[in-house]
DNA sequence: CCTATGGTGTTAGAAGTTCTTACTTAGTTA
DNA sequence: TAACTAAGTAAGAACTTCTAACACCATAGG
């Protein structure tokens, strides 16, 4: 954990990376709005004209933390689907299940990463590939090989819903509507009343 | 439209009501992070210290226009549901339909009411009030008089489509879905699929 | 009538923010 | 080893939130 800065005593050597980490605390101690770039750098150890040198702008900054979310994120829907035959409808409850504790695992990098106000082409590529997976799933559970449209109009209200739930669940409104269910068998409902097969 | 201002000459005569509206547009405008109390100042021709007489805080400006608009959705709420049968499906989709075209209609807002970073006693009231139409359809959907905990469990599903389809919508993710279905389509799918009637 | 009081505006300014510019330093490369 | 470049720094312009001290004016009481 010690800083590479040492090497030199100059050069930071990893300030990018540390910037980006900083950023990612301060957004989910603070939120995506209250975070200051001044504020990275200072625990970053730097001046606060440093992170400039990397990042071009503030929201550039945003952006590289919504990044990793992504990654993160897509790294999260590989391990759940992993965990079971693919193509069943345990391995799509387990995707939205993983969705949904993503979100309430780093609820502000989760709000960031769907914020909307910040976008690049990357990002969106990242946000893209997140939801690949999922849909990948749902075209092996309809026999298909590939993502077509039927895929993505019968996975569609999935996510609507695991999206859903992810944000009330953030708010703290599933507790005011006293839904004390677990992730799991929510999401397992919805799955099972939301999925309707072409036929048998 | 003129300004009340004119009546004396020096004091405003309105100017809280006028930060208001002018928050609320410029929140629209460029997004609830992006907006100052600056700004709302000058859009209604005053000191950039006026505004903290009548709000202490920028936050409690913003909660003011949340306020609004958890009014103004309630009031949409109970159109859509006088325009039919209580306790129907259709009245219970009508009310659906009307969240998420509130939400499209205004995503700033939107976007703002649910961002859970601002909070007050008087904003949670006027949001449970709003979800209060949502739940008095389904009470009488299920032939119930009150709001017990199974309206609550009931309801929350579609609580949660009609959310996630909010955001997902006013981020542009459904463009990118293809799901190009109106909305009320939708809306009426999920609530036939998530509504599970207790028995005949 | 006319004067005290409080509500609501003003200007000035402190502290913090984003981002730029010009300078400095330290590794790399000719 | 000299020049170039990458990546820091310090200083500052333009903005922000919010406070403090002052000014105006409506009205209630004497």
């Amino acid at each position: 954990m010690e800083q590479v800065k040492s090497k030199t005593g100059y050069h930071h050597g990893d300030l990018r990376h540390q910037l980006v980490t900083a950023t990612r605390q301060l957004v989910e101690e603070k939120g995506p709005d209250l975070f200051s770039v001044s504020e990275a750098a200072r625990a970053a150890g730097v001046s606060t004209a440093a992170p400039y040198r990397h990042f071009g702008d503030r929201t550039e900054l945003l952006i590289a933390v919504a990044h990793e979310g992504f990654g993160e994120m897509t790294a999260a829907f590989s391990s759940a689907v992993a965990a079971h035959q693919p193509g069943t409808s345990e391995a799509l409850v387990a995707v939205g299940t993983a969705y949904v504790e993503f979100a309430e695992a780093n609820p502000g990098l989760f709000k960031l990463m769907f914020a909307g106000e910040h976008k690049t082409e990357a990002l969106e590529e990242a946000g893209h590939q997140c939801y690949g997976v999922v849909l990948g799933q749902i075209a092996q559970h309809l026999g298909k090989t590939e993502v077509d449209d039927e895929v993505m109009r019968i996975g569609f209200p999935l996510w609507t819903f695991v999206h859903g739930l992810s944000f009330l669940r953030i708010d703290g409104k599933a507790d005011f509507a006293k839904m004390h269910a677990p992730v799991h068998e929510i999401v397992a409902f919805a799955t099972r009343q939301l999925l309707v097969k072409p036929e048998g």
